[in-house]
DNA sequence: CAAGATTAAAGTGTCGACAATCGACGATTA
DNA sequence: TAATCGTCGATTGTCGACACTTTAATCTTG
């Protein structure tokens, strides 16, 4: 393609794989809730936007419908998915069973040095704490689950926490500030990390139940909550990228 | 005000859902056979034979590619994925992962028409292992399954087995016949079906892990003894049959 | 005769175009 | 006034085209 219509300082659409960078970028626009639920994913504005066709923009869109953040209306176009309560128990519920699984998988293959990352991790995740950045928290806190499904050595399920994870930040990240006090998401890993060292299967099903359970129902506390207000406001300008003005 | 409804009763799916027509025949083909694990899929070759163009063929394949029956290579094409032993695992493992979990959420939401669909299904087991049609079996086979997530009533879940079934059913369908005595298929889901009526989770988990554990090992022996011995000529990435330049 | 270089064929990645369709808006009518 | 209908712009679904890359086939050349 020729990158002509593309200011400088915007990701580079170059090298090849246009689909998967339009993919990515469309993720991070509805994750960060440029892209908020319900809005609809116009083919040609994405594509305008980006300096490219429609048809790269039509291929990055079905991966995201099967992935989930999308749902395609038959010649009415992709909409970013709605954020029902049900919803949101499937992919936990799904979650908390492949989690469950993943991290005695993990404590069955735990080498030090897998050991010393998850340890570092968690010290990441103290020292964000202080930052008082609730995204980057957020961030920091999946990529110590992240770390537990890399550990554990299974492809397939790996991808499968990345796509649930993608509709889970969406929805984090809508609701803003997860916990009330941030050293609490620390501080819930260490008995988990602890368990999983232990390596006993029981204990460490245990934590999980209790770690990812607590995530649930707070999420559905607070999306329960937010249900009313999250209408379906389509913002027509700069979406793709970050410009500050974050709708909703 | 609120927008009319459409009018019920009728077959409310659109039939003109190209993309996902041709996802599904593509699907059928490589479930089938008629395009083997390794062999190339040429979206003009596809397109021509189906009287379309590329793009809808392309969109399909990316959704197939997504759900790990296809695998992309840029500038390459589409490939249907290779069947490595750690692919096998790794799909048993994540089955038996959710198969558990589906099991113990159809216990607790088991009705009594549910309770009767699966035991019909059983029966039609027992009808269909006198057929001598191994592809029938596996069929009914992965109904019996299928109809326990969809009891568990969790949408993403059904789907993501729905996507590995998929996979599964290749893998079988290229094997041949999977167990020598086919009612005994039909005899292993009885003591299944008792554990979930019975509603103990400990009795559910362990009969889901001799059965679905059973078929791994069949499957896992199955395809490590056709495996050609000499794999090193190609790919580092051993290959269930080589490659064969098919075009549907 | 084998190995490398050269050329031709096949296929992918992307684009712009066009008809079909949807949704909003305003005109028409009861 | 409120509901219905028709028109029109906006958007989707699909197509054919073209440049570039990979693959194969053919031709040197030591």
């Amino acid at each position: 393609m020729r990158p002509m219509s593309l200011p400088v300082g915007l990701p580079a659409l170059a090298d090849s794989d246009l689909v998967g960078q339009i993919a990515r970028i469309l993720m991070q626009a509805i994750v960060q809730g440029r892209l908020p639920p319900g809005s609809k994913v116009v083919e040609a504005g994405v594509a305008r936007e980006l300096g490219v066709s429609r048809a790269p923009v039509r291929e990055a869109a079905r991966l995201l419908e099967k992935q989930g953040l999308l749902v395609a209306s038959p010649r009415r176009g992709f909409f970013v998915r709605k954020l029902e309560i049900r919803n949101i128990d499937e992919i936990y519920d799904l979650r908390l069973c492949i989690e469950r699984h993943a991290s005695v998988l993990a404590a069955k293959r735990l080498s030090p040095g897998s050991r010393d990352m998850l340890r570092r991790q968690i010290d990441v995740l103290h020292r964000t704490a202080d930052l008082d950045d609730p995204a980057r928290q957020v961030e920091e806190d999946y990529r110590f689950h992240r770390l537990i499904f890399e550990i554990a050595d299974n492809r397939r399920l790996l991808r499968l926490f990345d796509d649930l994870a993608a509709e889970l930040r969406m929805v984090i990240g809508l609701i803003g500030r997860l916990y009330d006090d941030p050293h609490e998401i620390a501080r819930t890993h260490e008995p988990l990390l602890a368990a999983i060292e232990a390596g006993h299967p029981e204990r460490i099903t245990a934590h999980v139940d209790y770690h990812i359970g607590h995530a649930w129902r707070e999420v559905g506390r607070l999306v329960r909550e937010l249900t009313p207000p999250l209408g379906n406001a389509t913002e027509p300008n700069s979406i793709l990228f970050p410009t500050n003005g974050a709708s909703v």
